[in-house]
DNA sequence: CCAATATATCCGTAATTCCGAATATACGAA
DNA sequence: TTCGTATATTCGGAATTACGGATATATTGG
């Protein structure tokens, strides 16, 4: 089901604000787990588990096992301009989705 | 009904084939009417004037009135993120649309 | 094997978005 | 005024997307 990231995908995958506050916590610490997003974004953990496998499936992300947690992190191949957008949207959705960085607490 | 220009909106917009194609002629044309995009892209004149109306709202495009015509321009007092985006956006975009540079008609 | 933890998927429902024919509005010309 | 052209809006229905509780799966430790 490996479909190939078009602008319009990328952009309806950054156009939900939980979707694209995980995109950000994904920005800036490089590499989140799961409970992490769980506990920084307000939202139960099935609709972000849901949401993660969206931005999987259009590639946006790529996720790493490590034993009962998964990693999940930008995914490194991304085109230069999708990476571009997700940089340029980053600082204003931070601000305007009342971000703050995440001290690690699992992992 | 002005309501401010958010990361998550400004996504939301580009999300759609039709509308992010009308965004991409505007970038490249500084400014084109109504009848050139009707027929730049194949779809209803009422589906596009709806679009229209939605990018409208969300300010990333203004119109200006020229007798029975309207032209349309991308908002010149858009954020700075915001620009960026579109401009990272509309080469990808225009291949993966097919949009070719339409010769203006009217006007 | 069993329990516990972390995460993913299912599924019925609610909410949102999209469509395009029909209709309305705005304007210029006669 | 009336007509014709350009564009906007309305509206009901179809399609898509989102939600979250319940449940399934995976992995580790005992």
């Amino acid at each position: 089901m490996a479909t190939t990231l078009t602008a319009t995908k990328l952009c309806k995958c950054l156009g939900d604000d939980l979707r694209l506050s995980l995109v950000c916590l994904m920005d800036v610490q490089r590499e989140i787990c799961v409970c992490d997003l769980v506990d920084a974004l307000d939202a139960p953990q099935s609709t972000i588990s849901r949401h993660l496998a969206q931005l999987r499936q259009c590639e946006l992300v790529v996720a790493r096992r490590q034993g009962t947690w998964m990693h999940y992190r930008l995914n490194p191949e991304l085109p230069e301009w999708a990476l571009t957008v997700i940089e340029t949207l980053a600082t204003p959705a931070r601000a305007q989705l009342g971000l703050r960085t995440p001290a690690p607490v699992c992992c």
